[in-house]
Order: structure tokens, then C-alpha cells, then sequence
DNA sequence: CAGTGGTCTAGACCACCAT
DNA sequence: TGGTGGTCTAGACCACTGG
């Protein structure tokens, strides 16, 4: 294939994916401009179409390009969609954003789940858990109260960390517990006495909140998080298209 | 192909994944079984490999399924996402989940769009767009303040609507303009004025926010809008995967 | 080691768009 | 009508998992 091309590793369509999204990005084909045929960019990359078109898929989930049959592709803009990995820890979000990401654990305590652990991390009645509450800051600044829960295979390997730790995720990865898969659901919620303690802000006061659920590539759940943002400092973003969409929308039990 | 699945239109692969997913919410394959290999549900379903990954593809997305090299496919969970369309439409959604929507026209103006509608929707300066604000119900409860901004192409179909009509965009795909896609930002914002007034809250309570942009097939913009939820109304919910994601946390600027 | 999903190829036909 | 992306096929080889 092109040399241009060759940089990183991986499969080969992800070495097109990202030597398109550079040129697409660097703005080659401008701003709403219309990309060359697939059958041009295959010979261009010396690839199979279906190869090419992999890599079509990506930046097209990306909201990078447009895709519609019967006409060229149109680049669409310049999203910048973060990994799976920078999505979940807080810190390489944080350094991925060139800020110091910071973190204080509050208390880690091992005791049996409650019903919504259990629910959430398929556990029996009665199994124990780490729930761990940190609170974690961007350049010193109180950003967020991270409330988490392990199931005690993966907690009794977070216990082991240095207090001061600030990163979980990589610590995991080195003992096998891999992340797979997360299910998000972000809405707001009253601050209770801890959050209101913990982030300087009014007890009741609303925060961002996103509950997350990770299992690893079993399928078993590893980690159920609900995480606590002060409004303001962060928002989330979402690309979806007619193609293809993860996203949805609940109501909620009114009370 | 199976019987079963011919049941819908359209692509080979759509018809394929729908028929799996029905087995799989159905419970076929347990809530953390092992699906048979590619190899066998393609036979099962006379497709080559090829179309039936196309098809799992769809399922991975959603969250339905894990898929690691090695190892069969394990059923993840019953993850209900929403079509595209429910997505934006307001009361398409409703209704996908039983609920009666309401919707009230509160004000529809012609003016010049000011710098963030120039930069969103892609206009010159001086543009003009409609404006309109409505507040949304569902079961006639008020739910959400939705400030919309059109094009003067779009918005101009849109005041030819009648004031008590419920969904535009089923209107707009009457007259040929499509959603192709979208991108929407989520957080947490003061309740101005309108907003109180409207939803019946406190000026400067916390609101759950959604900024849309949504684009047509050609990518040009035909809708930017900014919803206003009432807290504990609604949640927003998004699978990520290592496999593809979509999803990305950004930092707001410190004021 | 055998089983399984991941990657890649080469080619065919079709549906849709613009002209 | 010609160009383009969408769909589908058949086959090959590889990387990884698990016994």
C-alpha cells in the first residue's frame, strides 16, 4: 500500500482508516467536499474494496463522511471521537485532553452488594464487593465523585493499590481484566451530603451523572460506576446516523 | 433462507440480524450463552459468511453480543436501542414507548441567525433562520423546552405547519428533506426565563441539556436545536464497545 | 492441537443518483 | 444512461483461545 500509510500497526484497514481520516482531517478534500470513488482509493491504497470500505465504516460511525448510494461521499467534518479506553478511565481521558488529571480516594470499603450491585454486576444475593468513592480533579480543581463497585475478583486487586493511585484501569489490565464493553446512561441527580462535601457545592445542588456498567469480552461485568460531575465542567457527545446508532432515549419513573 | 426471516424487507443482513435478535431477546441462547458458530448460522440461514457477519455486526453495535477472536459469540444483554428516527423525533419516541406527546408552539420567528446559529447550521452571515420554540409533554405533562433553528429552506415548510401540529420532521420528509445524521452534545444547564415559565421550575435550576445538529445525506445542516429536559424525566443511554464507539466526554471551559 | 472469529481478496449484480 | 455505493458470494489465510 501507500507508503503514507504504513505507519502504525494493526490490521490493514485501520492503517487506511486513520491515513483517510489525516487527510481528511488535514482538509485534502475540503470542508464539505466530496471524497474519490472507492474503487480510486482501493487502487490508491492497493487494497481490496471491501478492505477499503472497512475503513469507510469507521470514519462513517466516526461522523467523519456521509455515505449514500449512487453518489460520492462528502466529508461531513472533523469529529474527534475518542477510544473506548479514553472514554472509560478518567486519566488517560484527562492526559488526552492535555490536562493533569488528579485523584483522592475517599473510601474503599469491601461489604456485601446491594440489590442494584447485584443486578448490575450479575451477582448472587449476598456476594461481596469493593465500592470505592474518589474524588478526582483536573488541574487541582474538584471535577467529579466517582462512586465505584467491583466485583471482589477484580476489587481485591484494586484494594492492593498505593492510596494515591490515579490510574485503576491500567493497574487491571496488567493482571488480565480487560474492558470489552460499556453500557452509559447520563441524566442529572440531586447531590447528597458526601457529593455536596467532597465537590464544595450545595447539598441538592443537580449534577451531571453517568452510570456506567463494563463488562469485559466474556461478557462478565467488571465494573459498575456511577460518576457525579459538577455542572459545567463536562459535557458528552454522541454521533449517530441513519446508518448506524447507539444511542437512546428513556423516561423516567416520575415520582 | 429460514422461514422465519422473511418476514421484513429490505437488505439480506437486516432481515439476518433481525431474525437473531428476536432468538436472542427471546432467550434461544440464555442470558449468557454461547450463539452457534458463524459457520453454522450462516448455513442455517443460507447466506455466506460474509452477509451473516454483516448482520452480527449490527448486534455488536447494539450491545447485543460480545465477539473475540478464538472464542464464540456470548450474549451480552437485551439492549433496546432506538432506531435513528426515534432518536430525533420527539414524537416518534414517545410513541415507540407508549407514551402520548404533546406539543405546544410557544413562538416562531424569521430573524437573522446570530454567530452560534451561523457556525452550526453553516450559513453566511446575515442568514436568515426560523426559530421556534415549543414545549414538548408527554401524557400532558411538560417534559421539555425544545429551541430549534432552521435554515430559511427548512424553516420555511416548518411555518407552513399548523400551530398545534405535533411532529415536524414527519412533515419535512414529506417534502424531500431527510435526517441523515446527527451529532448531540449532552449537559447540565440554568433554567433561563422562558424555561421556568415554561416547565414550571425555579429561573437557574439545573436543566438536562441536548444540543442536536442534524445534517441531511449531502451534510449540510437542516436543523440545530437545544433541548431542555426537566430533571427526572428523561435519561440518555449509549453502548460503546472496544469494537466501535461513537462516544466522546469533552472538558467545558472554566468561567 | 483443533476450533473460531478476524482479515483480506476478486468478482458479480443491483439500486439509486445525476445528467 | 453511466457512475457510484450497497449487497452478496466463495474462498483463503491468519491470530487467538482453550483444552
Amino acid at each position: 500500500m501507500a507508503p503514507e500509510s504504513d505507519r502504525t500497526a494493526g490490521p490493514l484497514y485501520r492503517r487506511v482508516a486513520e491515513d483517510l481520516r489525516q487527510a481528511i482531517t488535514s482538509g485534502r478534500y475540503g470542508p464539505a467536499g466530496q471524497l474519490p470513488t472507492e474503487a480510486e482509493l482501493a487502487r490508491h491504497y492497493d487494497v481490496s474494496r471491501g478492505t477499503l470500505r472497512q475503513a469507510l465504516a469507521i470514519l462513517r460511525t466516526d461522523g467523519l463522511v456521509t455515505s449514500r448510494r449512487g453518489t460520492r461521499r462528502v466529508v461531513l467534518g472533523t469529529a474527534r471521537v475518542q477510544s473506548f479506553s479514553e472514554m472509560l478511565s478518567f486519566t488517560q481521558w484527562a492526559r488526552s485532553i492535555g490536562q493533569e488529571p488528579g485523584g483522592l480516594l475517599h473510601s474503599l470499603v469491601r461489604r456485601p452488594a446491594d440489590s442494584i450491585e447485584c443486578e448490575q454486576l450479575r451477582l448472587e444475593s449476598g456476594a461481596e464487593v469493593y465500592a470505592a468513592v474518589r474524588l478526582r480533579t483536573l488541574a487541582g480543581t474538584p471535577v467529579m465523585v466517582e462512586h465505584t463497585s467491583y466485583p471482589a475478583r477484580v476489587g481485591s486487586l484494586v484494594a492492593e493499590l498505593p492510596f494515591d493511585a490515579v490510574s485503576h484501569s491500567d493497574k487491571l489490565r496488567q493482571h488480565g481484566i480487560y474492558f470489552a464493553d460499556a453500557q452509559h446512561v447520563i441524566d442529572v441527580v440531586p447531590a447528597d451530603a458526601r457529593d455536596a462535601k467532597l465537590l464544595s457545592c450545595r447539598r441538592g445542588s443537580s449534577l451531571l451523572r453517568e452510570r456506567r456498567r463494563t463488562t469485559d469480552s466474556n461478557g462478565i461485568p467488571v465494573e459498575w460506576s456511577q460518576d457525579h460531575y459538577l455542572p459545567g465542567t463536562v459535557a458528552f457527545s454522541v454521533h449517530n446516523s441513519h446508518a448506524s446508532s447507539s444511542l437512546s432515549r428513556h423516561a423516567r419513573r416520575s415520582r
